[in-house]
DNA sequence: TGGACAGAAACTAAATACTC
DNA sequence: GAGTATTTAGTTTCTGTCCA
């Protein structure tokens, strides 16, 4: 194998390429770096054969060492298993590469504020040019003034901070109006007649659900519903049992809200699990989970949450500051209902 | 004169060696 | 022990040299 003209222990470096091909290391640098400078055709085929045999990549760091310019952002999601964060680091990450050319390095903090402050300093430690916070909101109080002084500090040695959801940080938050969003989800309902709704919360009680909750209660007071919430918790079997203590408290209730993306993922199943069916006997709308939406049957008439959007904006924002241009501003960007079969008239 | 190439400086920050 | 100097990593880029 050619990795064996490499050093013991180490990936092969231009160096190596170099030795290999017999040329200088800067030859092979022009080479691998295919520039429009003039190399002779034997010479660049030496050396690109010898890149081969000993499986070079460029190093990044090395890179970034020399050029003074990173290309890399930091992603702090709150749980991978959650399909909204799932949504949200396709977007930030398909964006990334595809307009701005930054590698996008995606950190799951598993819902523990600890573990997002831990990812941060992690983050700063690699040099990220931007960090894009899209997991908080969880156990605000006990952490937020170790956050507050470490972005403060990140930002000060010249890292570029965003967030995706509402939050008590001084940074651009790139996001939807979430009390906009409950209004538009229940509207629906209450346009289509609906007037006994649940709502599940899902399973955490941050800055996001309250707002949402705040525009669905706004529409359900001055529509007459009566209305009960139940929180859903995280995966099918809390979904389950949330639903049936809903249908408990009110057999007779004809729709439900899903507040959040997880809650959307399970709240058809748990709803048949009731021995109902979905439209027929109780509509449901979810706010966000656009993915599962498409595929679920019947497909779910949901709100848009427009992630592909926020991380855009977020990236966008991100490479302007680095770049000294003019930065895009923050949002709200405007979530819109997507209809799907999921709701029937109750006129 | 200019194409083609080699040599060396420079970049950052931590680890190591050296001096007082 | 404290403070300073040197080395190290891998790549990019500037400058100098050679030759047709």
């Amino acid at each position: 194998m050619g990795r064996d003209n490499a050093r013991k222990g180490n990936a092969p470096t231009l160096a190596d390429i170099a030795r290999v091909a017999g040329v200088s290391v800067s030859t092979a640098g022009r080479v691998m770096r295919q520039q429009d400078w003039p190399v002779d055709e034997e010479l660049k085929k030496r050396v690109l054969q010898a890149a081969a045999e000993l499986a070079y990549v460029p190093n990044v760091m090395a890179r970034t060492l020399r050029a003074g310019a990173p290309a890399l952002v930091g992603l702090v999601v709150g749980n991978m298993l959650d399909p909204y964060y799932g949504e949200i680091a396709e977007a930030v990450t398909k964006h990334g590469e595809a307009t701005n050319k930054m590698l996008v390095m995606v950190c799951n903090m598993q819902r523990d504020p600890m573990l997002e402050l831990d990812y941060c300093r992690r983050l700063w430690e690699h040099r990220v040019a931007g960090l894009i916070l899209a997991g908080g909101g969880f156990d605000q109080f006990s952490h937020n003034g170790e956050l507050l002084d470490l972005l403060d500090r990140m930002e000060r040695s010249g890292v570029v901070i965003t967030t995706l959801s509402p939050r008590d940080i001084p940074v651009p938050a790139f996001c939807i109006d979430n009390e906009e969003a409950g209004r538009i989800a229940a509207t629906d309902l209450v346009g289509h007649g609906h007037r006994r709704i649940g709502i599940l919360t899902g399973a955490i009680q941050n800055r996001v659900v309250e707002q949402r909750l705040s525009g669905i209660r706004s529409v359900f007071s001055k529509s007459g519903v009566d209305y009960r919430i139940a929180d859903s918790g995280s995966g099918a079997e809390w979904a389950i049992s949330s639903v049936g203590h809903l249908f408990d408290a009110d057999p007779d209730i004809t729709g439900i809200v899903a507040v959040s993306s997880a809650t959307s993922a399970n709240v058809l199943h748990a709803v048949e699990a009731t021995g109902r069916t979905v439209p027929d006997d109780v509509s449901v709308v979810s706010i966000g989970g656009s993915m599962l939406g498409e595929w679920s049957t019947p497909k779910l008439t949901r709100v848009d949450i427009a992630l592909d959007e926020c991380g855009r904006g977020a990236l966008d924002y991100i490479a302007a500051r680095v770049n000294e241009d003019d930065a895009p501003v923050a949002g709200p960007y405007l979530p819109r209902l997507i209809r799907g079969g999921s709701v029937t008239s109750r006129h």
